[in-house]
DNA sequence: GAGTGGTCTAGACCACGCG
DNA sequence: GCGTGGTCTAGACCACTCG
């Protein structure tokens, strides 16, 4: 870990210890250099870092301040993206049902999606998840062999995303999702566990490792009583 | 405007023209230094935006490259915060009708979510978007005076967030959205024109101020069947 | 081993805010 | 005017990829 990631994180202890109160400013960036021993430079990469988690606010020709609601901030940091059962470990029983597994190649919207030829075969995945017993949300990921290979049935019924992260090393990069409301369909019936009036949150998602590969393709359809996705936006600065 | 900025606007431009195809490399930052004539340390600013924007991949020991789904970046970046007005400015005709505009006293928990005191009064205004004059969003939106002062109806009417952006001078930081599918309540049968089985998509959002000052607590409620979100990721780096 | 991006320095000047 | 963060430089070394 490089020294401005060090800083960062030491930093960010300060904050969440209290240490430095919601509103309150830390010192300057200056007396910051002084002391870890390192150049102004290097530390206003660090506070990029908290910038950027809205930890910190920064007036130029005024100081470096705590965010006066940067206890918000901490819920979005914790809700980052790093699949279902990542989200949810420690804090509830997560369990998965594959419903669907097979190898095949994909239609011609999905090797859009995937940014891959239509002769590349492709997993579809089809998967209900379950929160301390209770249906939670019902995904079909579509996912190409030429980036992720080596997928088995027993690794679906487990966490996809920490088979890719721990066991083929690769680092996840983005994601862009699209968020809807829908109206319940036949399986969401049947295993959502849910009436035919009641509404479904989906979401449909294409996720790229660092490199810029694109891994998956997904929908997922909520259940609409339970979860609700959190979202941060920093306006842009151009 | 710096001069990383102009960089890395020139460099975008570069890219959506296609001067860069998708999956090509940029010309080394070394080569971009001496080209704009200025240090490498600028150049990696300027692609620092362009990486936060999802446009362009870096791969230490290998070099810069344009993302290869780059074109669902740009998607993303006109879809940035800036209200339902500014959103939809050129595109559609937007119209917005004002059920409701009055100052009081804030909810506990209004005060809460604005992080002000129950002491300081707010504006609660309810609006019904109009999109091609079909109903599209249902909003209310609470704003406390000590933030936002002088909106009156007809400013609500046209567009709140030029407002504050063009006669405030005030500069929007960031917003935290919380996102959920509801059943339709008998409000949004009756201005939203859809029926009582229809989902509903409702964003619950507060928004700041470059400063860390809460200029907005909102909740919006859309009809499933006209707009959806989009929402963009970037995988943590600690 | 050659070539790339990532990190870091020490110092300088600029832009902004506030009293 | 003074103190703060923002930008920028020229050069150095490290870390990684790939042939």
């Amino acid at each position: 870990m490089s020294l401005y990631q060090k800083i960062a994180k030491q930093l960010r202890q300060k904050i969440e210890d209290g240490n430095y109160q919601p509103g309150e400013a830390l010192p300057r960036q200056a007396a910051l250099a002084s002391e870890y021993n390192t150049s102004r430079v290097t530390i206003q990469k660090a506070l990029d870092v908290l910038f950027n988690d809205n930890l910190i606010i920064r007036k130029q020709g005024s100081g470096t301040f705590v965010s006066p609601t940067y206890s918000s901030a901490l819920d979005i940091i914790s809700s980052q993206y790093g699949g279902t059962t990542q989200l949810f470990s420690g804090k509830a029983d997560v369990s998965t049902k594959v419903l669907h597994f097979e190898i095949r190649l994909p239609t011609n919207e999905e090797s859009k999606k995937l940014n891959i030829s239509t002769t590349v075969p492709v997993y579809d995945i089809y998967r209900l998840r379950m929160l301390d017993h209770e249906p939670y949300e019902l995904t079909q990921s579509i996912m190409p062999l030429s980036v992720i290979s080596n997928l088995t049935k027993e690794i679906a019924e487990h966490s996809i995303f920490s088979f890719i992260q721990n066991d083929l090393k690769m680092t996840i990069g983005s994601a862009v999702r699209h968020i809807s409301a829908d109206k319940a369909s036949a399986d969401d019936i049947a295993y959502l566990d849910c009436l035919k009036e009641d509404p479904i949150l989906q979401i449909t998602q294409t996720v790229s490792l660092k490199d810029g590969r694109i891994f998956e393709y997904a929908h997922t359809r909520h259940r609409y009583d339970k979860g609700s996705i959190v979202v941060f936006n920093k306006v842009p600065l151009s």
